[in-house]
RNA sequence: GGAGGGGUGGCCGAGUGGUUGAAGGCGCACGAUUCGAAAUCGUGUAUCCUCCUAAUCGGGGAUCGUGGGUUCAAAUCCCACCCCCUCCGCCA
């Protein structure tokens, strides 16, 4: 959620940060002129009340000197005819307003590239380079499958297309990255938590999946509840209606949970092995920042997700999205993309952004300054890392032409010091 | 799921329908005292919106879990919802 100021102070901000993102920017003058009426009405039933408190003082004492108090009483009533009459077309006006308002995306950093698709990110850098193979490398299905730590066709039985069954070394595997990435962003300062996956829809709104991203989610309408699409949301809800104070900024902070996504849109797209599933595991990253620090906090951020990939030894790029690829809560987001030699291309496992204030107004968040200032803090939020992706990197990446899979060696002491997963009747 | 109790400022805690945005205490900040500190004394200490101002100051409105209602007037009365606690039932 954007400052409402700028429509009265600068709605240029608000039509350029529209257009670099290919929105409407009609929007924008029927937003100032609801403001406007918004602002005149509560200012009239401000000076309405005030005048109908003066009354009710007045009545008060009056009634304490036993005096006659029905004019008094006369009057009072006949302002509440006049207020009843304004405060009517309120709610509805601010309703309105707000619920469009929601509906704003965040303004673009000025240092992101401008342009309407994923053709004009940019690629800061790339680190390490893809293996040559002396044999063509095979797509991580195949390889989960020969070495029966995937089945996809019995999830599928289960719990249809999209899901994913991880038997054997792939359960340890896929335990192992989440417990090595904790522990490597432990050591960075992140403090963990592990919260629900189930959340009220107010919490939603924090975020900023709600009210726009409601498609997305998965939802248990029996209780009302929505499942996360990933723990952001809850970790962006940790101060909600909070003040901050300024020495106790930064904070860092990380939460592993599996995250669901319906993927409504993208049927036919990515069915195949675990590129694209409804259910996924991920650790994600968290800062509540100083508005001053926040560009800083973000590279960091991303350095301290690229270092996970950098110790698995997993090729990887990072790239700088364009205002038209961003996502609707960021201000700048930087992607990291790893390399799938048996897909033949880049996956992203981990994005990061800096929100800016658009989340900390939503949940009420605020920080103090030292000279009693209350102003918003900037939240930011990056995966360090999401799991299928590096899976499927670490599977394509290192196998052997046998079929067999090298396991990185910073996962082995997650692996009961395992260093190879090999076919099963080998085993 | 059934029965009962409760939600007030950073925290504890008072609050008869009317100068209560809220006593008192703790905490915190600043000042005095002190060689320095403790203790003591003094002052200050919620947030949001809005108007005025260059800014400070100041004016107005709103907020005592949330939303509605009664009333000239609600922290206080009524209704609904949310949350917390206790007991019973069920249960990993």
């Amino acid at each position: 959620m954007l400052d409402r100021k700028l429509l009265r102070e600068n709605p240029e901000i608000l039509r350029d940060a529209l257009r670099k993102r290919n929105y409407d920017i009609s929007v924008v003058e029927e937003l100032i002129s609801l403001e406007q009426q918004v602002r005149s009405l509560k200012r009239e039933i401000d000076d309405l009340r005030a005048e109908k408190n003066k009354i009710s003082k007045e009545i008060s004492k009056v009634r304490r000197e036993n005096g006659n108090v029905e004019t008094l009483m006369r009057e009072a009533k006949r302002l509440d005819d006049r207020l009843a009459e304004i405060e009517n077309k309120l709610p509805e006006k601010e309703s309105i307003l707000y619920e469009k308002w929601l509906y704003l995306p965040n303004i673009p950093h000025e240092s992101c590239p401008v342009g309407s698709s994923s053709e004009n990110n940019v690629v800061v850098r790339t680190w390490s380079k893809p293996r040559e193979f002396n044999f063509t490398p095979k797509p991580h299905w195949d390889l989960g499958e020969a070495l029966e730590i995937m089945d996809f066709k019995l999830a599928g039985e289960i719990s249809g297309s999209r899901f994913a069954i991880y038997k054997n070394e792939g359960a340890e595997l896929e335990r192992a990255l989440i417990n090595f990435f904790l522990d490597e962003n432990k050591k960075k300062g992140y403090q963990e938590i592990l919260p629900p996956t189930l959340v009220k829809e107010e919490a939603m709104y924090v975020s900023a999946h709600l009210p726009k991203f409601r498609e997305e989610m998965y939802y248990a309408s029996e209780d009302q509840l929505f499942l996360i699409p990933t723990a952001e949301t809850i970790l962006a809800n940790l101060y909600r209606d909070e003040i901050i104070e300024e020495s106790d900024l930064p904070q860092y902070f990380m939460a592993f949970t599996p995250c669901y996504r319906r993927e409504a849109g993208s049927y036919g797209k990515d069915v195949r092995g675990i590129i694209r599933v409804h259910q996924f595991n991920k650790v994600e990253l968290f800062k509540f920042t100083k508005p001053e620090d926040s560009y800083d906090e973000l590279e960091k951020m991303v350095n301290d997700a690229e270092d996970l990939l950098k110790l698995l030894g997993i090729p990887f790029r990072v790239v700088l999205l364009c205002t038209g690829d961003m996502g609707f809560a960021a201000s700048k987001t930087y992607d990291i993309e790893v390399w799938a030699p048996g897909l033949g291309r880049w996956l992203e496992a981990s994005s990061c952004s800096n929100t800016e204030t658009f989340q900390t107004r939503r949940a009420r968040t605020r920080m103090r300054r030292r000279d009693g200032k209350i102003e918003f803090p900037h939240a930011l939020n990056g995966s360090g890392l999401a799991t299928p992706r590096v899976f499927i990197s670490i599977l394509e990446n290192f196998q052997e032409k046998d079929g067999s899979v090298v396991i990185p060696e910073v996962l082995r002491p997650y692996m009961g010091g395992k260093d190879v997963i090999l076919p099963r009747k080998e085993r």
